[in-house]
DNA sequence: ACTTGCATTATACGTTTGTTTTATACATTT
DNA sequence: AAATGTATAAAACAAACGTATAATGCAAGT
């Protein structure tokens, strides 16, 4: 069955388990957990998604295989659209995280819940998290490295791969964390202006491999 | 009862836990894994800390003491050597991060368990780990985080905190990932050069900040 | 009207969990 | 030599876990 043909409960478990899973771990959530805050009955998650590993391995690719297409899709009309010179490096950026930082408070769509999820599978891997992560998340990113490399071609290759590392660390790293903004920082920094992070990311990313 | 007073089976505990859950994370190991693995009988872990809970916290705070009061002793010793000057932005940078990335193969000291479990712990906040984050690291970051301030007056606020706390996010992202760089560069960079690791980010944090 | 098929519910099953209890070994002290 | 305190060990506890089964509701198709 697809995600987009999903049924009330179908429906209703998914975003339950979303919101618990981004606040406590994958391995900190139960089934019990899940259907009394969806208000489904237990039996429900083994009847939708045959088992829990698998509602979590739905739930996390679908999100990862979004944010993919949309930006792998961007960054393929960056380049089309600047033939022959380069796609200018905050805009490659951009584009890498822009789909990642820009979470909303739609309950079904993308939203916060979804970005925290994400950080914590980015960081927490689990048997079967390890997998999507190598299979879904890997080869886009070495697409946007590879675009990126462009910008700073005098880099030895572990250079360059220790500083994209790091910033996509800092990129996966803030989608656990941005949540918290506020209170880590004394409510200096927002936790509700996820363009404005994205902004901040951006700059700050651009100078790790500007010259 | 202090942690370097250590009885044999409370360290065997000590030990085979950090190991685990560096692997697994704290919601993913069992008491029973935990005294299997140290070779003790299961009740130890309830007789030596008390409970689950306990033995987490001790692990826990302990690691990030030491390596806080190694560091904030550090800066504070750079910043009395060259009194009025400000100390070099590669110096507070190397000084933060180097107990952090600096980890050998000793199972009783700060190994390469320890960093990864720290690591987890930054980025998968439970009930009490929370606590435990603002009551110290907190405080030592915001330390590092003012000496790094003066090399960038220029900066608002709100720009040098995004800043800081990307640079910091990246930091302890890798310390959940240095693990398996070799894995996830296809070899091009190595899982068993800290040091290595350690002068990268510096380079990698310094260009950050620098105008 | 009856049947078929899918969705939901209630309930029970076998494991595994953290913790507790009881017993045993072994020093040190009196 | 007896007593005491401490560490280890074996076994049992209730609770929570993921999953499986059986019963119920209910609309669509015939």
């Amino acid at each position: 069955m697809s995600i987009d043909t999903l049924g009330e409960t179908r429906l209703k478990i998914l975003t339950a388990a979303e919101s618990l899973f981004a606040e406590h771990g994958l391995n900190g959530v139960s089934l019990r957990q899940i259907t009394a805050k969806a208000g489904v009955n237990l039996a429900a998650v083994n009847y939708h998604y045959y088992d829990k590993e698998r509602l979590c391995q739905e739930m996390i690719t679908h999100r990862i295989r979004v944010i993919n297409t949309t930006r792998v899709g961007e960054l393929s009309q960056a380049e089309a659209r600047s033939a022959g010179t380069l796609v200018p490096l905050d805009e490659i950026i951009e584009i890498m995280a822009r789909p990642l930082f820009l979470a909303g408070d739609n309950p079904t769509a993308y939203n916060n819940a979804s970005r925290r999820l994400l950080g914590r599978v980015f960081t927490e891997p689990l048997p079967f998290t390890t997998e999507i992560l190598t299979m879904e998340l890997q080869p886009a990113m070495t697409r946007f490295g590879q675009a990126i490399r462009r910008h700073a071609p005098g880099l030895s290759p572990q250079d360059f791969i220790w500083r994209f590392s790091f910033v996509v660390g800092a990129m996966h790293h803030a989608m656990a964390t941005l949540h918290d903004m506020k209170d880590r920082t004394n409510g200096v920094c927002s936790n509700d202006d996820p363009a404005g992070a994205l902004r901040n990311f951006t700059t700050f990313a651009v100078r790790v491999f500007q010259r």
